[in-house]
DNA sequence: TAATGAAGCATTTTCGAAATTAAGCGGATA
DNA sequence: TATCCGCTTAATTTCGAAAATGCTTCATTA
């Protein structure tokens, strides 16, 4: 069973790769912006062989792109792809709650409530702007993994992880453009109350719907960001700065 | 769109991850067996990081494991895993199958019947045995794509490709065991028949059964070489020969 | 003028040695 | 005798230079 937090004995290339997804998700690194060796090496302290290291390893994530010898890109960002992305991820989610119920135990049940009640929290006492921390951003991704992590299939939580990232990235593209936050906290209840209660069929639903209505808000804000198309994105491919 | 076949111009790693992953699903490299940077170069005949990126890569596909500074291991085999791997593929294949048939054209099905009679010519040119071919191996898993790639979804075929290459490592271990040779050529006819007819409800049915009755086999005839709990696994270990 | 090709430059890819870390071993102590 | 600590050995991880590759520019030719 794939664990959640990193292991403590970090080495190099964990912490490099760690950074730049960092990066990458918080947009320092632009989508469709070339990674070039020599930049990166000053930007993050350490050498090639290092570096290279850290980029196989985001590019199985999906938030680089390689292209057999010439080098590495941030994987660029599309409707298409947010669309093709919600679609998976609600597959796979919606599948993941569904084993979750069926086999998940009390210390499941009570692990969600715990998961949300420190999302909460900090919730309350970061105010309206919660949506901005990095912090709550850990504790919500954390939420989320608890309410699917008692379906004990390694396979569909791995891929169901990296879907997840992948689209942290559009969150907090939108986020930042956002002027109204929507009420999450209700509906991050109703999907716990749904999936404790053991209620299949809604659980699926409700969850369902956050995910769409996430990407429909990550369109209306920050649509804008990415509709261009590929001689465009090209042009927005400018040089990391350090 | 992921393409199938690999670019041509090949970097020197990505040579050595073809020949890696070939050597895992033969298992000339065995499950769970540790994986010497040493050994390796001498038997790939390349650089300690050139290894370490194909190594990297191996890992994204989930046929390597690496313990953070403790080197790296054959993917090992297990019934669970494989119980899990044979779980998610029936619900990603199943999702791809169904949204092909909805997408697809009429070159799709064209692309279908002309993979479907590679692989049958070639079958009977090679008799009982066509199932150890490497060649035959290749074509079938041209096949099984051409059946899903009218899908349009970069995601899903991407999630599927890896699977069935998992896949593919037991199917292999199996038929080295098999002393009877299921009917494949019927089965694979009879899905692209249902494909073809635009049957989804069948068509998602035959597939499943079809990657059932695979795991069953698997089960059945090499179910023994990976039966052992984790203490034995370690002393099956042994250094790679070269 | 447009097309072709060769030379130079920028960038990535590869290499093997050096530094770092984990594992195995033996001796001392409770 | 069992346990713990430090040493030795073996393996991985990191480094920056050297080789290989792709891209661009500029001269040459049809």
């Amino acid at each position: 069973m794939p664990d959640r937090p990193k292991p403590a004995g970090e080495t190099r290339a964990a912490d490099v790769l760690h950074r730049m997804r960092a990066d990458i998700i918080a947009c320092t690194l632009k989508p469709g912006a070339k990674l070039r060796f020599e930049s990166l090496r000053e930007m993050y302290a350490v050498s090639f062989s290092t570096l290279r290291e850290a980029l196989s390893r985001l590019v199985a994530e999906g938030l680089v792109v390689a292209e057999d010898q010439r080098g590495f890109i941030v994987a660029p960002v599309s409707i298409d792809d947010l669309n093709d992305l919600t679609y998976v991820r609600v597959l796979i989610e919606r599948e993941c709650i569904a084993l979750a119920i069926k086999r998940g135990d009390d210390a499941w049940e009570a692990a969600i409530m715990g998961a949300f009640h420190r999302m909460d929290r900090l919730q309350a006492r970061l105010g309206l702007k919660y949506y901005l921390s990095e912090e709550w951003s850990k504790l919500h991704g954390d939420f989320h993994f608890s309410l699917v992590v008692a379906c004990q299939s390694p396979n569909l939580l791995e891929i169901r992880q990296k879907l997840f990232e992948r689209a942290h990235r559009y969150r907090r593209m939108s986020s930042q453009f956002r002027t109204k936050w929507r009420a999450k906290d209700v509906e991050h209840k109703m999907i716990m109350e749904a999936v404790i209660g053991r209620d299949t069929a809604k659980s699926e639903k409700l969850i369902e719907r956050h995910i769409r209505e996430t990407t429909a808000n990550v369109i209306k804000f920050a649509g804008h960001l990415f509709a261009a198309p590929e001689e465009e994105r090209r042009g927005r491919a400018e040089r990391i700065s350090a």
